[in-house]
DNA sequence: TCTGGGGTCCTATAGCCT
DNA sequence: TCTGAGGCTATAGGACCC
């Protein structure tokens, strides 16, 4: 995302002394939200394990998108393998993702949002971020507001977290689910933060959870007692920094408020490995005129041109192309994702293949060619 | 028998230029 | 002429998020 407005809150007095309030960020996340439409749809399946994921035949690829709080019981996790679900739990419900319904819903939770606040920042389908530093009312107020009007609109419930920024009112949400309200002041990070698993931390994936418990490093408290230094040389300077500012709860982003894509892309998973060349070519030009469609129905152009390629034992490669002049036309596109393909070793099979194009601007912007040498 | 699809951002490296 | 130091772009990979 390309943040294109922003919104910090950092307001001058009339003195020439400058004053800084407090911010207050509200983080709301819609519960189990992909389950819970489905359970709109067809109460008959309230009560009962319900994992939405793939084409929603736990016996194909795919993954796990939402499980309801029925289907975690038995261990079922966002983004496990739907044959992993099967196997903990084979007398659950398995449904198909359904993304055209969750968005409608979820832009009707978003149109409510916007009442509160005009600064909002849209955190993906089941989740956003609103600025309430200016509102009248408690915090608590505006939270019990916004989940009585949810409630109402949608018949979903929400957890709400509040704090001084987006960090903290992130992990909030995450305190007290479902249907959870729960505020953090920066005063209580030591009691309420440093307790939590790092892995709470956003930012903190398997990658890094795994890396930091080699180190001994479980919670966030203990993360926080590394030096900055030693953070840097682990993780680099941009995730070295920020996991040192996170570990203290510190976080200075401001909410976007709109954003323009970077780039738009295609993939698919076979069913079964694949081995042919003619397949492969064949499913990338569906999936180069997909792109294109899309690029035109949304008015982008593009200039880097990306195909990946997954192989039966998931080693993944990609290669690009540049292109001398931004295009949304799809010959254009298959060409250079042509030149991309051909350049891939095919001795094994292939189990995913995916085309992207970034660089993406509007067409009426000025172009941001390379300049001349001077 | 594992491991989707839509993205974003960061890092490292190589080549080219000043 | 040689040797760097940086800066920039293109490319490839990787981690993370929903």
């Amino acid at each position: 995302m390309r943040p294109v407005h922003e919104h910090s809150h950092c307001r001058f007095s009339a003195e020439t002394a400058f004053v800084f309030r407090m911010r207050r960020i509200l983080h709301v996340d819609m519960d189990a939200f992909f389950a819970a439409i489905e359970v709109l749809r067809r109460p008959e399946l309230a009560g009962l394990p319900l994992v939405v994921g793939g084409r929603g035949d736990p016996h194909e690829r795919g993954v796990v998108s939402a499980a309801s709080y029925e289907a975690r019981k038995y261990g079922i996790r966002s983004a496990m393998p739907l044959r992993t679900a099967l196997r903990l739990c084979p007398h659950a419900v398995f449904l198909a993702v359904d993304y055209e319904e969750y968005s409608r819903v979820s832009a009707v939770i978003k149109g409510l949002l916007s009442k509160f606040s005009p600064i909002i920042e849209d955190a993906g389908i089941d989740e956003a971020y609103l600025d309430i530093s200016e509102s009248e009312l408690p915090s608590e107020a505006v939270a019990s507001a916004i989940k009585q009007e949810i409630r109402q609109a949608t018949g979903l419930t929400c957890s709400i977290g509040i704090a001084p920024n987006k960090l903290l009112a992130k992990i909030a949400s995450d305190l007290d689910k479902p249907d959870g309200l729960t505020v953090v002041e920066q005063a209580e990070v030591e009691k309420r933060i440093w307790p939590l698993p790092a892995r709470m931390l956003p930012g903190v994936g398997p990658k890094t959870e795994a890396r930091l418990k080699r180190l001994g490093i479980h919670t966030v408290g203990a993360l926080a007692e590394q030096p900055l230094e030693k953070l840097v040389e682990l993780f680099g300077p941009a995730h070295g920094g920020w996991l040192y500012e996170a570990a203290r709860g510190r976080d200075e982003r401001p909410l976007v408020t709109h954003w323009e894509p970077r780039s738009m892309g295609h993939e698919t998973t076979f069913q079964r490995d694949v081995s042919d060349w003619q397949p492969l070519a064949r499913i990338l030009g569906r999936l180069v005129r997909g792109i294109a469609t899309q690029m035109r129905q949304e008015g982008y152009v593009g200039r880097t041109v990306t195909v990946k390629v997954r192989y039966a034992d998931f080693e993944t490669h990609t290669h690009e192309k540049t292109l001398e002049e931004p295009t949304d036309d799809a010959d254009a596109i298959r060409g250079a994702a042509f030149e991309c393909f051909a350049r891939f070793g095919m001795e094994k099979a292939v189990r995913l293949i995916g085309v992207r194009v970034g660089d993406l601007r509007k067409p009426a912007e000025p172009t941001t060619a390379r300049p001349p040498a001077s």
